[in-house]
DNA sequence: GTTCGACGTTGAATCGTTTTAAGAACGGGA
DNA sequence: TCCCGTTCTTAAAACGATTCAACGTCGAAC
């Protein structure tokens, strides 16, 4: 039923060990054999047992990843690029989705223990410290990624939320906006604290400006638009002039619920930005300013460290850091450029 | 470094054969010899090698699963129906993304392969059905996801797409409109012909009505604005009344677009209708008509289906097809109602 | 003509778990 | 006391790829 090396090996007429040479060590065999050798491979269909190579090399060719959304599109970018990265050094990704869940993280950490992955790629929701020492005293090495480390015991790869919120509030405050709310939650996420804290530092630096924080139950489309519900429910004076989203899918949801009622108008009432930098953010019906992430650069520098921690577990912990960047668009103009912008699609409805 | 079960038995004072029963037919072992074993495994960290595992088993206890785009949340949604199900038979599913390319889709069957998965889910882009004979004589299932098969010979679990665009054309006609856009593809995708087919057919019994195409080279948000921009550049007299979309991504970037000019109204000037219904739908600007499948009843029928057949591969293949619903929200309301809609939003602008 | 090294190839040992046939321990019945 | 049937437990044989020390074999060098 299953061709083993031991059928290919019997029908080109050589050992096993020559057909495992032919496939890792081709320079240590002759043309010739590793000719008859590989014609026996494709005859038979032979495919690796993977299970027992993993078995042999006390390791898995996999490396596996944990991200608190997959539906985020800044997180599967991110996966994708790490999936770059990792094939190039011919191993691959799997991807667990913790839904900003402990339990589903810590499964899905049982999951890659009994796998003996290669490494662990974590942007961790709760505090997963522990396991990750249990998992490298077992040779599994853990890189957290979009996250400094708590301790500095594990490598980390993360962009300077605190300079991308500062980045952000900034910004709105430059464009004459005084009332910020900052809508994001819940505050167990590291990200979100740390844009937050951001903000502070660019407000306090403004005794004008006043900041107010909405906080909401996860960083979803659905939640957002509660939030910009709740906004649209107070009364006129008690309205902020800016919000900051702590990513981009709550800033969507904002914005659809300011826009639905037609009361209000991002940018001319409300100014609006994001965070992440997502596809859909330039795609928005009112084009969305965000803070952007090196994504790609992210995952791919993430997987790198972890490559080179796996290969030498005596290395030192890095922290790497990259800075964050700021998009302007449309959901940002200023007042008068706003109420400008703003009365195109009135005029143009009258035809 | 490692501990194994021979480092558990030893400590325990019994024959690694008692520690494998302990875990795996607990009802062999007597309670005092169990409790032995368990403190014994707690102590230690213990924490079996799947590698081995499987290779003993033959065959994973993982589920390969290929979608289309994990950016779709039609997909990610299956795949966490699909997880559920499994976790009840102690299965795990690892998520592939093939990104609507045959050769990303074919890299992650050899990995299956390689892997001895306990079966496979795929929503196939390319024609792997060679591939999936040769995985099925390998002992691996396979059951083609939100596709019916070409071949009989694998299980399959759809829902019915030509029903589905009967759905949302005969909506359209019922509102009144006659000039319908279909925009979606690329043609290779099956669940787009279907969709597009099942339009034809309700266009068909009506002589006033008319159907153009518009491909797109992707089920996505930005191909989506672009065909919604291509409709907005024709001349006013030109443009269809009513616009079925392939799925609620290309749905929502041609709402962008139509909305986002702000000369076009949905569904005053443009009626929209999706497919899918996504969350995202009923979260858009205008609130988007749509088509919804059961999902979860399509992950999970998946699954059941894949371990009947890895318990019993002489299991004759079955076709189960679901029904698709028709979901109306405001960006299908008929043109008189939707004018009135449309100045709400005008009038309250002035305030 | 012997010695040496280089080059290919071999075969056995190994990874850690599961499984199965066989064995031990125990108690009850004759 | 002996035998037999349970009930647990054991030891050894898989599973399939990799690795490494050992073993030719051949040509070159002396």
């Amino acid at each position: 039923m299953s061709v083993s090396v031991k059928d290919v090996a019997a029908l080109a007429g050589v050992s096993v060990g020559t057909v495992s040479n032919v496939m890792n060590r081709p320079e240590k065999v002759s043309a010739v054999v590793a000719a008859r050798v590989q014609s026996a491979i494709d005859d038979l269909g032979f495919v690796r047992n993977d299970a027992a190579r993993q078995l042999r090399a006390r390791r898995s060719k996999t490396i596996g990843m944990i991200v608190l959304d997959v539906r985020n599109p800044f997180f599967t970018d991110l996966a994708r690029a790490a999936e770059d990265r990792a094939a190039r050094d011919g191993l691959s990704i799997i991807l667990g989705n913790s839904d900003e869940k402990a339990e589903r993280e810590s499964t899905y950490l049982d999951l890659f223990e009994e796998q003996r992955m290669h490494g662990v790629l974590i942007s961790p929701f709760g505090d997963m410290t522990d396991r990750l020492h249990r998992l490298r005293e077992r040779g599994i090495p853990a890189v957290l990624v979009d996250r400094t480390s708590t301790d500095d015991a594990f490598s980390s790869v993360s962009v300077d939320d605190v300079a991308g919120g500062t980045l952000a509030v900034d910004h709105l405050i430059s464009q004459g906006r005084t009332s910020i709310a900052f809508v994001g939650g819940p505050l167990e996420i590291r990200q979100v604290v740390d844009r937050l804290e951001g903000a502070r530092v660019a407000a306090a630096g403004h005794p004008e400006v006043s900041l107010e924080v909405i906080v909401t139950g996860a960083l979803s489309v659905i939640e957002g638009r509660a939030a910009g519900n709740a906004i649209l429910a107070r009364p006129a004076g008690d309205r902020p002039d800016a919000v900051f989203a702590a990513n981009d899918l709550i800033a969507m949801g904002v914005l659809q619920a300011l826009n639905m009622q037609g009361q209000l108008h991002v940018p001319r009432d409300i100014a609006l930005i994001g965070y992440d930098d997502i596809d859909f953010a330039s795609a928005a019906v009112v084009p969305l300013s965000s803070i952007r992430q090196p994504t790609a650069l992210l995952g791919e520098t993430a997987v790198q460290i972890l490559l080179e921690e796996a290969a030498d577990p005596a290395l030192a912990a890095r922290q790497v850091v990259f800075q964050p960047e700021l998009v302007v668009r449309e959901s940002t103009s200023s007042p008068d450029r706003a109420a400008a912008l703003s009365n195109l699609p009135e005029s143009s409805l009258e035809r």
